[in-house]
DNA sequence: TTGTACGCGTTATCAG
DNA sequence: CTGATAACGCGTACAA
């Protein structure tokens, strides 16, 4: 490939000034810049960013490292934050950890090789991350995203996740709902779904009642039939369940539909998310709905500001319950606690 | 950030040693590597891959471009192929395009510029790409995925959509269906879309009945109950829906229950990709299953492969019909056509 | 406005 | 086994 120098003696000009016809036009002559342009085009010349970034000592790239792409949440966290990122000039180099805490800073080693401008993450456990621990002695500039922000030393876009799940689990509560399990993933693996629990436990507390043990399923987006079954028998069956995610729920759904419960007749369903297929499907899922774009719009722009040396402060963005059409009044005439405000 | 010369200093060695230490260590004495390996250490040094990769000619960073995220067929092909380019020290350098043929030429342009060493990308239409006839001209590694092989200069990996096609509207015709419609996005856009359209069609004709011109949503993801409904009335209602992909077909199913026919009972509904979520819901998805991890696991080693200097063909693979739950009898009784093989 | 000259951090080629 | 040195392609003081 052809360099700028070639390009440079084919116009007759000196290597600088070629250069600067492609990283600052103003600053040379309108004439001899057209001359250049001819002999860049007549050549093929293109400019080598490598080399750009080597001399500039900047990048223009962001890094990315997300737990899967396999989650909606994600990959439309993603799209934003590429969306953005291409506006203002910054490519996207993306890696995932699946919940793995050493991929999690092997990720982040090879990123900050690559001498990425900055760097925007999501990991599964930001109080026990060494990942967190690595970025902490580096001065890139870094945002978390989802992650709590209980390490006051990053800055943290994200929704308040303990209270999102109390207000899903206070909203089964008022429609007279008492045995209420909720369902998640590998639970240790994520501080979303531990706050999500808390929410949960909260408002059991809150109503005076029982806060079940967590129903934690194998995989964090699928429902495994043996483990939820114990739970729909019995006379302390439960009427609702709350998922920590809306993969969970769109499968618990499926899952009890297809083991002859109706939904929301006999048990209701609500997720955690509010990811566009769940407005799509029948029962509409009834959920939390985080901004996922804003979420990815907001950590990009935050990034982007850090890196051009604004001050910045953590986020924290609006959640909504969507009603959908999974949840309803629960089937038997179960009297309704006294405690419900 | 420190340099390898500083290391190479504390260690009392050349900067050539030093470097050797790291990028071919049998080659220095285990004494002195120790030496260096310390001085790296107590200084924090890491290795910067720009000027390696300024140095040596080659990223082993892979440009890979897609129409969008937000459809899971997508993310999981980029899933796969960040697993295998992660597990061969490759780096995923993400952009999409939203099926927009200037920000194709666009984004490629940006990775040639980034010297990336291979591109994977799935283009809009290949037929009519100006960001293919860029690509021609260049040297660059290149994996088609997804797109059919029309051109016959690119190294493709894909699905006989057609045949894919074909095959799921004989299914609904061997069930007795005859007025089977197919719906799908921006029709123009999408050149698998329109080989899913001619598989339709060819079917239609096999069956001596009349194909119906295509329904066409705003939208790639998501029905338009206007649009959908005329053909939902009358004598010619239609008894079967093929969709051009499954977030479409899950669309369709969620809006035609709320309009009040039943799935499958009142109308089939079809999809085409085998997104995981389509096993979730209920009524499972009827779909034509594309390998989707294989599909990204077969492109991502055959481009390195194709970097690697080695003959490289294109590959097809094979899909298949899942039965799901969403397919049943038309409702009336509708003699069956004569011409059923 | 244009040219000269240096350095960004590595790796590769040669000698020693 | 180790050291000196020349690239890689570009941006930018500084001088003209």
């Amino acid at each position: 490939m052809t360099d700028i120098l070639s390009v440079a003696r084919l116009a007759g000009v000196s290597r600088a000034t070629a250069a600067r016809a492609f990283s600052d036009p103003e600053k040379v002559r309108a004439s001899t810049r057209e001359k250049i342009y001819a002999a860049s085009e007549q050549l093929g010349f293109r400019p080598n960013y490598v080399a750009r970034q080597l001399r500039t000592q900047s990048t223009r790239i962001i890094g990315v490292m997300l737990p899967t792409l396999s989650n909606p949440v994600f990959s439309e966290q993603l799209q934003a934050m590429e969306n953005v990122a291409r506006a203002a000039g910054y490519a996207l180099m993306v890696a995932t950890t699946d919940y793995d805490p050493e991929r999690e800073t092997a990720v982040l080693e090879n990123l900050l090789r690559q001498r990425v401008d900055g760097v925007a993450l999501t990991v599964a456990d930001a109080e026990h991350s060494p990942c967190l621990q690595l970025l902490a002695q580096e001065a890139l500039p870094a945002v978390l995203v989802h992650n709590p922000s209980a390490s006051a030393h990053f800055i943290t876009v994200s929704v308040d996740n303990q209270k999102a799940m109390y207000k899903a689990t206070r909203h089964l509560q008022k429609l007279g709902h008492r045995r209420i399990g909720m369902v998640a993933g590998p639970f240790q693996q994520s501080d979303r779904a531990q706050l999500r629990y808390q929410g949960y436990c909260q408002a059991m507390q809150k109503a005076k009642l029982d806060a079940l043990p967590l129903i934690e399923m194998a995989h964090h987006t699928r429902v495994d039939s043996e483990r939820l079954q114990p739970w729909l028998q019995g006379d302390a069956a439960l009427t609702a369940l709350v998922c920590s995610n809306d993969l969970l729920a769109l499968s618990a759904i499926g899952t009890l539909q297809r083991l002859g419960y109706k939904v929301p007749k006999h048990i209701s369903v609500i997720g955690f998310d509010g990811i566009a297929l769940g407005e799509m499907v029948s029962p509409a899922l009834c959920t939390i709905v985080q901004p996922q774009r804003e979420l990815g719009i907001a950590a990009m722009e935050s990034l982007m500001g850090l890196i051009a040396g604004i001050d910045i402060t953590s986020r924290r963005l609006d959640f909504s319950l969507r009603k959908g059409e999974s949840v309803a009044r629960p089937p038997l005439i179960d009297k309704l606690p006294g405690n419900l405000s």
